[in-house]
DNA sequence: TAACGTTTTAAACAGCCGTTTGAACTGACG
DNA sequence: CGTCAGTTCAAACGGCTGTTTAAAACGTTA
């Protein structure tokens, strides 16, 4: 059906319609983006994305199979460092921001020379409805981000575990915001520079700076 | 043309019509809606769009045009008294900040008693694609902003400015996570509660207490 | 060479999109 | 009563959507 049983498999077409569907998808946002300019984009048959991938929501799936398990494998690789760094004390939060940040930003910067914008589309992601942004999360993200859940809880005792989860959406906010650089500040009259070149390592600190401060403030609650 | 002439003017429709596209574009976001799908909610014929509003865009202008200011109006009136009570001395980040956030917050609590979702709305804007953003932050929202922009680099003269309106793009980006719930955590599967009742006043004194904190920190910039 | 499974192709499918059209309807004025 | 803006209406416009179809092209194997 759907996987070639010759030996000599080319799925060329496969991979550039993935390659493709990886660029549109960053540039356009996944619910905007469109089979037809997918496949003129890669060159190929529109029928290609039904016969390769079964759907155009197979191909989504196909896209982020791709590469969340190494998104993943990064993130956690940077936080066992941490851990295992803090042996029996707390972690510390910002080298627990720092593994989480960086494997996206990283991939953000990478846009320019390889056809990887796989970064851009991360956090484009959350852009998305709720239909679109659940399944993929859940079934790729869900148990890396669990555990950076526990390792910020365990980094800060003092704050109740629901301020946590509550502040943690802040993170994934700020993280989507920095890389699709969707809430800039473009449309103020002040800011006269439109194009702040990216720097992904000077970007990350900022962030982090930014990030630990809000997360080790005092809970808002008044009770 | 489009005003009417005459003296009992009835613009029902004209108000049936921005009404159902306010609720469908905070339901399910500006660019997804569809004028069927509003003139269907409205129980109103599909041309009604194009003859009162000109066209798609019209009616989104208009949906902006009826809030904008209000909001507008609410966050200057905040920043007035915190600048006022500020005297010549520094103004409270805190009170600069619940000025900011407490006018769309409060709307967004309205919803369930009045058509009116424009806090949701509001949040859901900045998933929209730039094209769309861009010119209704610039048109509506621009001058206010910038306010409080100075406000904040007042408030934190030991920040570099350049570091105020990096770090300001994270409110931006918090309050619409807040607001649309776009980033919260069902899909983690500790999150086993995913009905967090909305409790506007609450929401505001957490979400100021972390951006407060964030905004406070010093620059993460090692230059 | 002939037959075979896999892949690519052009063409068409029904369905929805925003917008336009021209006729029907409304209510106030002369 | 007739007139005439203003408004509403069903119907249709061209264009785009994701998907399906059947035929053609392909490379391998017998």
């Amino acid at each position: 059906m759907t996987a070639p049983a010759t030996k000599t498999a080319p799925a060329e077409t496969r991979q550039r319609v993935l390659d493709a569907a990886e660029k549109v998808f960053a540039r356009d946002g996944i619910s905007r983006a469109t089979v037809r300019q997918i496949t003129t984009e890669a060159g190929v048959n529109v029928a290609a994305v039904n016969y390769h991938f079964g759907s155009r929501e197979g191909l989504i799936e196909a896209v982020f199979e791709r590469h969340a398990s190494e998104v993943n494998a990064d993130r956690n690789r940077g936080l066992d460092e941490v851990l295992l760094a803090a042996g029996d004390g707390r972690p510390r939060l910002t080298g627990i921001l720092e593994a989480y940040l960086g494997a996206p930003l990283e991939r953000l910067a990478r846009r320019e020379e390889d056809p990887v914008p796989f970064g851009q589309l991360l956090s484009q992601l959350f852009s998305e409805p709720p239909e679109i942004v659940e399944p993929l999360m859940r079934r790729h993200f869900a148990p890396t981000t669990e555990r950076f859940l526990e390792a910020i809880a365990s980094s800060l005792p003092d704050l109740p575990r629901s301020e946590v989860e509550f502040r943690f959406r802040f993170v994934i906010a700020s993280l989507a915001a920095t890389a699709s650089r969707k809430h800039d500040l473009r449309w103020l009259s002040t800011t006269e520079t439109p194009d702040t070149t990216m720097n992904p390592k000077e970007d990350m600190q900022r962030l982090t700076a930014f990030l630990a401060g809000g997360l080790r403030a005092p809970s808002g609650v008044s009770s």
